[in-house]
DNA sequence: GAAAATATCAAACATTTGTTTAAATAAAAG
DNA sequence: CTTTTATTTAAACAAATGTTTGATATTTTC
């Protein structure tokens, strides 16, 4: 299937009301007016609304796994450093995308659906097995002391950062941020969740230089 | 409104259907077939589709409230073990209430309703001011050494926690635990989710006896 | 045990849903 | 320019949705 401007943009539209409303609280009728299309474009470019979704996931997800890969190949950096650069592409993949990210979320939870299934799990995989080298790459190099468990790791890691997101507006009330500007806020928390972040892989993996 | 047994037990197959196929993705139908009752019984019960969530919200905070502050009131225990009491008490809650806590994540990410939001925030909010009191108490008594960003350490263990349960299936398959039984399965992540948020807040806190 | 209140039921209700149709318009190809 | 192909449209479609109705059964109250 091929992808002109004019699906990116109602798939944009689309993830935007999937990830406020839901994608069964999201109608048809919805997407077209957000997109401002006629409603029977939406069947026309898609087929349906399931498909829809399906060239979303498929769409964001492309472009992510060379992404992430090209980082461990750096062979120039330490392995605490490759988890470093892990983390911020990570922190910063969500923020810019966060809409998606949400989406992905209750997908994960909700979602029967096989296409969408196989792309999160392929994801997921490449995630998990990446680091796991970078872990191992540590251990051989004697960087990291302590045996972990990488998973739960990872957990902590896609937890904070989404727990951080979806409470965003409570952060920025308990810690009395509500004067600063939405961008500043967003480049402040994430600074704070890229350091908090490093700090836990750096403990549990009982890193030293 | 008062809650009788019919209550509770549609409540809670509502909340099972919730936490699989999400709020809108439960028709009324759907709740009725699975309570095994009429589909009248449902506005007869509780008013309306809406009516019925917020009176789950309602039904399953009410307690955990409490049960929270017992913990911290108990005086005859360090900061450091009110925080691991705290940690397992979420921990056994969550695993308990596996559908509930579903339903909460993806309601957290897309529900307007007032009422629901309402109790998430009482929720919230009583979380972490007791936790931020325990904190303060170990600082002052010099047990914490370091300045911490409590609401990310929060962040760090609802969203573990919420990860692991949702991608519990992973996490069997990448760590070669098919062949336990379920039960067991989830007696040792749990015990793993334990030790690793325990030793999360021991190595941020800078926790010494 | 009759009267009143409560609970259950199948059927019907008006909306909303995703999708399709068939006609009209615009763009591309020859 | 004309034909063919691709896009856009308003209207229609059947199925599904939350809710209500009015009749019937059950339980409670006195």
């Amino acid at each position: 299937m091929i992808i002109t401007e004019k699906h990116a943009h109602i798939l944009e539209k689309a993830e935007e009301l999937f990830a406020t409303n839901g994608y069964e609280g999201t109608t048809v009728r919805d997407i077209a007016n957000a997109a401002e299309v006629n409603l029977a474009m939406i069947s026309y470019y898609f087929g349906s609304k399931e498909k829809l979704i399906e060239a979303l996931f498929k769409i964001r997800m492309e472009g992510t796994k060379l992404k992430i890969e090209a980082v461990v190949n750096n062979e120039n950096i330490t392995p605490f450093q490759k988890l470093e650069i892990l983390v911020d592409n990570y922190i910063g993949r969500v923020f810019e995308r966060q809409s998606f990210y949400k989406v992905m979320l209750t997908e994960q939870m909700l979602n029967k659906n096989s296409v969408i299934l196989k792309f999160m799990r392929q994801y997921k995989m490449s995630y998990i097995t990446l680091i796991d080298e970078v872990i191992k790459e540590g251990h051989n190099l004697n960087q990291f002391k302590k045996e972990i468990d990488t998973m739960l790791l990872l957990c902590s890691m896609t937890g904070s950062v989404m727990q951080a997101i979806i409470g965003k507006d409570n952060y920025r009330e308990f810690n009395l941020l509500n004067k600063m500007k939405e961008n500043d806020f967003e480049e402040l928390l994430k600074e704070r969740l890229s350091k908090h972040i490093k700090s836990l892989f750096k403990v549990i993996l009982g890193y030293e230089q």
